[in-house]
DNA sequence: TCTCCTGACCTTCTTTGACTATCAAGAGTA
DNA sequence: TACTCTTGATAGTCAAAGAAGGTCAGGAGA
């Protein structure tokens, strides 16, 4: 059953094989309800925020956001491949957990010159990390981590637009 | 996360539906009885309350209004207020120095509802804004002050883009 | 050692029911 | 007639139970 190449599969890939094929014809997102995934494969819930973590990360091409509470639910989204490789570039070695505000600056500018995002949202991205916006007492390294932080979500969250309805 | 209709809905949601359908139609505001409608979707009489105060407040767009007694009624208005006269009252009012993450993601849905941004650069906000993005340790009325700053500044920028309703 | 997996405990959102507050209309009374 | 009083029909509040998903430490394997 759980077999690849002749090898027994773990249970988390087998898991992670089960929602890329959901996700593989031509949905870009879908919904599951983790204690419906966890029991069809008798597991236990948990098991599935580990492969959602280890397996269904930004870098790994995808974005994942949940509601809780009764008719709660696990959204699973595939991140466009135009632009993967730099997108993890970006998010792994020019923003990372900290980035000044300079540097974040010239890196949303770049990202417009090099039309990878358009003009009117590196702007926004620009203003949401902009010096004005962080006019406020708190440690520049909070700041840093913050705007690093405000940047890289925002960057997944044009990552993750429908590219129809550009 | 965004509602999704299709999937399954929680009954508050279906109860939500129905009254804004009820409210689509040319009508600005409608006038219902709690407990006939509780037992059109059987269910407990103060489960319309519960889908009143969290999905038709103010920040939805809605005022409601009751009075008790035989006879008694519950209302439900739309407000109607430009983009112009919106964007005034959140930048001035609503917004100002401090908002909770909450209320910030609601207003920011709502600003995509009525069409006065578009979906992409609500989702931005609410991206910039949102829990995930602040999940570091910094005190929590640091993060309504500092929410409120790259709130009204993202509207702003977006506002002097495109003056289309002014 | 590193990854996988589980269970105990936590947080968030929904649903219900017991109890409370209010109102309108009819009954009773001076 | 005018003024209570009573009663039934409504709606509101709140706390507790229910229904998801999240986190984390630690054991189990490879």
């Amino acid at each position: 059953m759980d077999e690849k190449a002749g090898v027994w599969m773990r249970l988390s890939d087998t898991i992670a094989q089960f929602i890329k094929e959901m996700l593989s014809q031509d949905e870009l997102e879908i919904e599951l309800q983790r204690n419906d995934l966890a029991a069809y494969f008798q597991c236990a819930p948990s098991q599935i925020n580990y492969v959602l973590s280890t397996r269904f990360t930004p870098d790994h091409g995808y974005v994942t956001e949940s509601r809780r509470g009764g008719g709660g639910c696990i959204r699973i989204t595939r991140l466009r491949k135009t632009g993967g490789e730099y997108l993890r570039y970006l998010l792994e070695e020019r923003i990372g957990e900290s980035i000044d505000e300079n540097a974040a600056d010239i890196v949303a500018r770049q990202l417009a010159e090099r039309q990878v995002i358009s003009v009117n949202d590196a702007n926004l991205i620009r203003t949401a990390i902009s010096a004005q916006t962080f006019a406020i007492p708190i440690p520049s390294q909070l700041k840093d981590a913050l705007r690093a932080r405000i940047f890289r979500n925002m960057l997944l969250s044009i990552a993750k637009r429908d590219p129809q309805e550009d």
